[in-house]
RNA sequence: GGGCGAUUAGCUCAGUUGGUUAGAGCAAUUGUUUUACACACAAUAGGCCGGGGGUUCGAAUCCUCCAUCGCCCACCA
């Protein structure tokens, strides 16, 4: 027996050295001719999954941890099932967020924006940051013991995956999903880009509403939180059913000077959509600047005034007045005129959501702009369809596809009440503008020049500056890892993938993404089911941050309890899609039965030096009912395993090795051991070496590392054989 | 406004299709320095399973209403 068995387990000196010898063995590849745990399994049978990219924004936090420590079990067991396993690895350049960062670090630095520096050696900055975040995600990353196939290692914004990029963008504007068009867009204005709907939130404020009229002889009243933007109206739309307007309906007003600004010219018109009850009953429509004003007035052709621009302040259009006004100061002007005519009926106090940027939190001003957009409802023929239920020769959307792949049970969510939420969401979904004003990503692959558009690089043609929603590179995902748009090898073996497991909070950001983008490439699924963790929260229910300082970091949880304590800790009593609370105790805990298996296999091996493994043992009955026994948990534990519930076995696990084998079994066996019967010794012996081998299979995808550590060290691992490749027993 | 989730021991959570005395970890109390392990062992205590009503031979589990907390979605200007 090694010497370090007489001492606690230490898992610092363990870790890397055992990460190295998998990573020599080649074994995070998928190799045929590994041993296969059941006969029911074929050789040729694939278990993939690919990474969800971390962001190279900096550090691995405790969100990643939980996503590694979850995927490595599935690999690691579907491994020792032998099946042909593979787990892809890569980051995510998370354009908006990562340029924003570097963007805040060079300002602080040098007190320089971008454009000081220029496009390119900002790019050059930009990508020296990723470099860096990259290479400490990827030391990260196998610090957790993740069993990925580096070889394969990816990245949204490589070579490769750039030309997939262009393949899809091209495919997609042939086939007319992907268009650009003037239409009114989800503005930034501190990040200065556009935003998808799904990256706008809302925040919950109190806001004044203000009752009012354009001038003394317009006969309707109307109410706003935004007065500001009333210089930009050009109809009051009413309900057709409202006795109160409809008279008035179809007639125009003009309003000299509103505010003191721009002359206005509202006409009065009909909109079913309008409730009788809010407000007075008329809203003031302004089509710029609010989504469904906008959809109002292209149905009424209205003309459409654009009084805010990209910076939040008032254009040209709306008079040289308040030309130039921030938001702020040009509605305490119209407020102020309103006053003073007594045009102002009341005000009053009233929640309002307030839209902001995810990454920045600042008002997001909804503009007219020139965007490229994909069309989620144009309908197109599909040519190879294996999607279920959906024929070749058929006519479907991408909102279709999305909905069908889910309803037609292709894609399975788990837990599922997730799959209401998806198709309600499908169910709102608009056109996704996918252009960004920012230049960390990929360039949008279409050249101008002058009137005329290319989709091809041509010389004198000026390149689309813009650059596309990071999501768009991550829904192809799936299969850019796999060498897409070539038809490789790995894209025939390994797509669709079996799992896609990631945090609930991107499902609609990035799952239904890609499920869009395989159902229109590919005419498939990109993954067969969905399993969604929860968020991690501190003590106090909190979500973490650095803002708040309560996060646990995973590598210094790592450096103190093991990288095996941790993992067990984010995996043991928590469902999919519950949201996790990790406490340092918690990890501790684990800690400890890190070293409680240590010290069983100590008693192990120390007992059984003189055991004979080529000799062929007598199971006394005793033994034979231990042996039932665990039989009977491991059937329990490997249907478990297989229906995702990770937690209950990691729990049984723990459960069977502390509680019966140690406490029991161990204890009940040690007289055996010393006694003078060789029978009663013997099968003693085999049956805590039998139980100790299975429980250091069954255990390694929850703790790789040091049940690793022991079979590298194990009297019958003369050949110092592999614990990742053996099989998972079978039952 | 719509939807979802949670509510079980002091704390964090399990409890699979309804089935005996409701489980685990941590914390607590009391012992035990018995050579695998004090990062341990043995034992103890602790629960009207959020509240009301219903279905059932039987409910933490199914139905219904309510309460509190949390989350998501949505074009009430």
């Amino acid at each position: 027996m090694d010497e370090k068995f007489l001492k606690p387990y230490d898992s610092k000196e363990t870790e890397n050295n055992i990460y190295k010898l998998w990573e020599k063995s080649g074994f995070f590849r998928p190799k045929d001719g590994q041993p296969l745990a059941d006969s029911k399994i074929k050789k040729e049978e694939v278990f993939s999954i690919v990474l969800p990219p971390p962001n190279v924004t900096g550090n691995l936090h405790t969100g990643h941890a939980i996503m590694l420590a979850i995927e490595d079990i599935m690999v690691r067991y579907n491994r020792m099932l032998g099946k042909k396993t593979l787990w892809v690895p890569g980051t995510d350049h998370a354009a908006i967020a990562t340029q924003s960062k570097v963007e805040k670090e060079i300002y602080k630095k040098e007190k320089k924006n971008r454009h000081d520096l220029g496009r390119e050696e900002f790019l050059k900055r930009v990508n020296e940051y990723a470099k860096n975040s990259h290479d400490t995600i990827v030391n990260q990353t196998k610090k957790m013991g993740a069993s990925l196939d580096w070889s394969r290692e990816a990245f949204t914004l490589d070579e490769e995956r750039g030309k997939a990029v262009n393949e899809a963008f091209l495919q997609m504007y042939n086939a007319e999903l992907i268009y650009r068009k003037h239409r009114i867009v989800n503005w930034c204005p501190k990040c200065q880009s556009t935003l998808s709907d799904d990256e706008v939130e809302h925040e919950e404020q109190k806001a004044k509403f203000y009752t009012f009229k354009y001038s003394s002889d317009f006969p309707i009243y109307i109410s706003t939180t935004r007065p500001e933007t009333k210089l930009g109206d050009t109809a009051v739309a009413v309900n057709p059913n409202d006795k109160r307007y409809k008279k008035y309906i179809g007639q125009e007003f003009e309003i000299k000077k509103f505010a003191g600004g721009p002359d206005l010219k509202i006409k009065i018109i009909a909109d079913e959509n309008i409730d009788l009850e809010f407000g007075t009953g008329a809203v003031g429509i302004t089509p710029a600047h609010s989504h469904i004003d906008y959809e109002i007035a292209q149905k009424n052709n209205l003309p459409i005034i654009k009084i805010i621009d990209e910076y939040a302040k008032i254009t040209n259009e709306a008079g040289t007045e308040y030309s130039g006004l921030k938001i702020k100061e040009a509605r305490e002007k119209v407020l102020e005129y309103l006053k003073a005519n007594g045009l102002l009926e009341k005000e009053e106090e009233i929640n309002n959501n307030l839209s902001i940027c995810y990454r920045c939190n600042s008002p997001i001003e909804p503009l007219p702009s020139l965007q490229w957009f994909v069309d989620v409802n144009k309908k197109f023929k599909l040519k190879n369809s294996k999607l279920k239920g959906l024929k070749t020769g058929q006519d479907v959307s991408l909102k279709e596809i999305m909905k069908n792949a889910v309803e037609s049970k292709q894609i399975e969510i788990i837990p599922d009440r997730f799959e209401k939420v998806y198709y309600h969401w499908i169910d709102n979904l608009r056109d996704w503008c996918i252009s960004r004003q920012i230049w960390y990503g990929h360039q949008i692959p279409v050249w101008y020049k002058e009137e005329k558009i290319s989709l091809e690089e041509k010389k004198g043609w000026e390149q689309d500056p813009d650059t596309l929603d990071t999501w768009f590179s991550s829904g192809l995902w799936t299969f850019s890892t796999l060498g897409w748009p070539n038809n490789t090898e790995d894209l025939k073996t390994f797509h669709p993938t079996s799992v896609l497991e990631t945090g609930y909070d991107i499902l609609f950001f990035w799952v239904a993404r890609m499920i869009l983008m395989s159902g229109f490439l590919l005419e498939d699924v990109p993954f067969k089911k969905v399993y969604l963790h929860g968020l991690v929260r501190d003590e106090k229910g909190r979500k973490m941050s650095k803002s708040l300082d309560n996060a646990i970091d995973p590598i210094g949880a790592i450096e103190k309890y093991g990288a095996d304590a941790l993992r067990m800790a984010m995996i043991i009593g928590v469902g999919p899609g519950n949201d996790t609370v990790i406490t340092d105790e918690k990890i501790k805990a684990y800690k400890h039965f890190a070293n409680k298996i240590w010290n069983a296999s100590r008693f192990v091996f120390s007992n059984t030096e003189d055991f004979d493994y080529e000799e062929k043992t007598e199971i006394l009955d005793t033994d034979k009912k231990y042996v039932d026994e665990l039989n009977e948990i491991l059937k329990d534990i490997t249907k478990d395993m297989n229906g995702f519930k990770f937690y209950l076995a990691g729990e049984k696990l723990y459960h069977y090795f502390w509680h019966r084998f140690a406490d029991v079994i161990i204890e009940e066996t040690k007289l055996r051991l010393k006694s003078t019967d060789k029978k009663e010794k013997l099968s003693a012996q085999w049956t805590i070496i039998y139980i100790l081998k299975t429980c250091l299979k069954t255990l390694h995808p929850f703790m790789p590392f040091i049940t690793e550590e022991i079979w590298q060290n194990a009297p019958w691992n003369k050949n110092k054989e592999i614990l990742m490749i053996e099989k998972w027993p079978k039952i």
